[in-house]
DNA sequence: AAAGATTGATGGATCAATCTTA
DNA sequence: TAAGATTGATCCATCAATCTTT
């Protein structure tokens, strides 16, 4: 039995999708135009950043980020190009690797953060009041929770 | 003067990406698995069949759907390719031309939405209650209609 | 010159296959 | 054989330049 969604649904799914679409579109366009890196390499270094010391497996990496390990592996060859992360061999297993962030990873995490953080203010957060930001949150929150643990991405 | 967000807006914005990236992705899973077209390709067909008759420019497809101009053209080559969609001249502007959805492309839209429907409620609707997911309309409109009117996305 | 739309070149995302160690 | 990770080939997205008509 497949049931079909009430348009409402839909509506709201729609929206969803819009939203971010609008306020990530506006984030890009900001780092770009200051010249900075994607996005994506920001939410790296913050979870590198968050792991401080220890580093981080690719796979848990790719877990947290969601991303598919081919996708991950090839973000991390162009972040260590430009010096931003080191990887390092990982001691008690062999096939593993840590990826730990370097001082000029930080460093470039912050100056992303100074367009960034402006700029979620200013596309999102100038948007809603205090309580309405709490209760999108809530909302949010059960659909991350609920969701049916973390598969991987690639088979 | 740049204000950054708080904590708690922070969070909220990472929550609407990861909400909206862990539904998009099961949909696009499901999709895939059925040997079906990406999403994008289902979100151009029913922009088209809604406007059924008459067609659409381009760029007001471009528009509605927040696709930069050099993308969407190479959109509707795959999907004129596939038989799914036909361009034809723009009368009275020469410049233009109109974008129209084939039956076959009906066809294909209705295959498509027998697999997303199910996954929107299964991945979506099925984990909020009717208030909540009103609740949450409610809130993303307030992102979407306060956004800036929609900027073109290229120079 | 500006608007509508396309194209060549390049970089990133994806699929499938591969390599290494457990 | 499976887990962790990478690689080659291919497809899509993006940038910048282009073409046509207004």
């Amino acid at each position: 039995m497949k049931p079909f969604p009430t348009k409402d649904v839909t509506r709201v799914w729609a929206r969803l999708v819009k939203a971010q679409q609008i306020v990530l579109a506006s984030i890009e366009q900001r780092l770009k135009a200051a010249k900075l890196p994607p996005l994506a390499w920001y939410d790296t270094l913050l979870e590198l950043e968050r792991a401080e010391g220890r580093g981080l497996r690719p796979f848990e990496l790719e877990r947290e980020m969601l991303l598919a390990q081919y996708n991950l592996s090839r973000l991390v060859d162009r972040l260590e190009e430009e010096g931003y992360v080191e990887r390092r061999p990982f001691e008690g297993d062999g096939r593993g690797q840590l990826i730990a962030i370097t001082v000029s990873g930080k460093s470039m995490r912050r100056r992303m953060w100074a367009v960034y953080g402006p700029e979620i203010q200013c596309a999102f957060g100038d948007h809603l009041t205090p309580r309405q930001a709490k209760s999108l949150g809530a909302l949010l929150g059960l659909l991350i929770e609920k969701s049916p643990g973390r598969r991987r991405l690639k088979t």
